[in-house]
DNA sequence: CCAAAAGTGTTGAAACTACACCCATGG
DNA sequence: CCATGGGTGTAGTTTCAACACTTTTGG
């Protein structure tokens, strides 16, 4: 009768760099490590529930984009005793951290080279990472990334950002317009001396899901 | 402290139909209900080589594709008490059923109707159904459910069957051959009066995963 | 008027779709 | 010789990748 937790490799774009949250170990084992938020499943919640309640509790951050990665479960990946962790994938705009409740301390890190990771959460950042990368490719998650309103140049950016490749600014434009999911919201002041950049919002409640690749 | 189960959908094609395999619950809940094939995870098993382990001893299949589907753990989806199951899916070509150890009895059923599964295995059944469709697209995993020398009409049957649509034959035997992942194997007997078929084989050891669609 | 990012079209190559007839065999 | 499934090529269309200059603004 194996413990069953949820973990949370929960990603956002900072300037031009992927991050992911971490928070401090404070109890053994791996006391001090960094380590993905997570915790216990209770009695009477989903996997779900208990992964948004976790992000919650240790992080303060709601209403995000969240889908089950994977589930863990090798015996030995926790020294106490045989668990089984599933695993959660979460997408949020770049926001302040809010002090947390319970959790000691939290911060963002490069995904791309984090500090060294309590259990096998490594491996787990690797499968998020992976997630993320394929999932851009046909789906509009890499949206729920972006705060409400955006600009085109945002939005590459973030492509360019987390496929760690540049991409064509015509043709990806003019793939992402010919979506049609965003609808403009006039013009952002610019943020220095040059033409100011239009301002988009997605449209659609949530992310949308196509069977050809968008990229 | 939950209990942690497997359970399997192990697809299979007989003739021109998807055929998913079940066993009949010998014990409540759901006595005599047809449900997936499954069982509790060891102390000191993987969650992988619990699935292997259920699937040998259920129905004495081995050493087929096996991927990790998803995992189910809502709060009374066991009537027995909280139960968290890792869902695997298992592609096995056509072959007799081997008496089984411990299941009571095991048989294939149609899998677009399938009788009324116990626990929530209908769901379970729709997001493996759902997976096996959209891994067509971009893998071979089609290919592990043909036995080791297949006829391109063959493969292209099985398609059909899966994705639930008609094919283009000559656009299908082009795209399938340009992958390079085919190996001919001579000449079958023909099965009736008409020209026999080439017979191939599928090099890799494993399912190549592509970027790009391949349907 | 200069620097900086925003915005915009076209062209050649490649991939995709649709489509019809001859081939080899067994009976 | 006929019925049956096996096997093959092309043309029109669509999609994709590559590429450079003009616009608008603040300083």
């Amino acid at each position: 009768m194996p413990d069953v937790t949820v973990d949370l490799v929960i990603f956002t774009v900072r300037g031009e760099e992927l991050r992911i949250l971490l928070v401090r170990r404070g109890v053994p084992p791996f006391e001090g490590r960094w380590a993905l938020p997570g915790g216990f499943v209770r009695e009477s919640e989903t996997l779900e529930e208990a992964a948004r309640r976790e992000l919650r509790e240790e992080t303060g951050i709601e209403g995000v984009y969240l889908e089950q990665l994977y589930t863990f479960g090798d015996p030995g990946r926790d020294p106490r005793g045989r668990t089984v962790t599933v695993a959660y994938f979460a997408l949020a705009p770049e926001a302040p951290l809010r002090a947390s409740t319970d959790a000691a301390e939290a911060a963002w890190f490069p995904a791309a080279r984090p500090p060294k990771l309590a259990f096998d959460h490594a491996r787990i950042l690797e499968t998020g990472l992976r997630r993320l990368r394929a999932k851009l490719g046909y789906t509009t998650v890499g949206f729920e990334l972006l705060p409400p309103t955006f600009t085109l140049t945002d939005l590459q950016k973030l492509y360019e950002t987390i496929l760690e490749r540049p991409l064509d600014k015509r043709n990806f434009r003019r793939k992402i317009l010919s979506l049609g999911l965003l609808e403009p919201r006039g013009t952002a002041r610019p943020r220095a001396a040059h033409r100011p950049a239009r301002l988009y919002a997605f449209k659609p409640r949530k992310p949308v899901v196509f069977e050809d690749p968008i990229l």
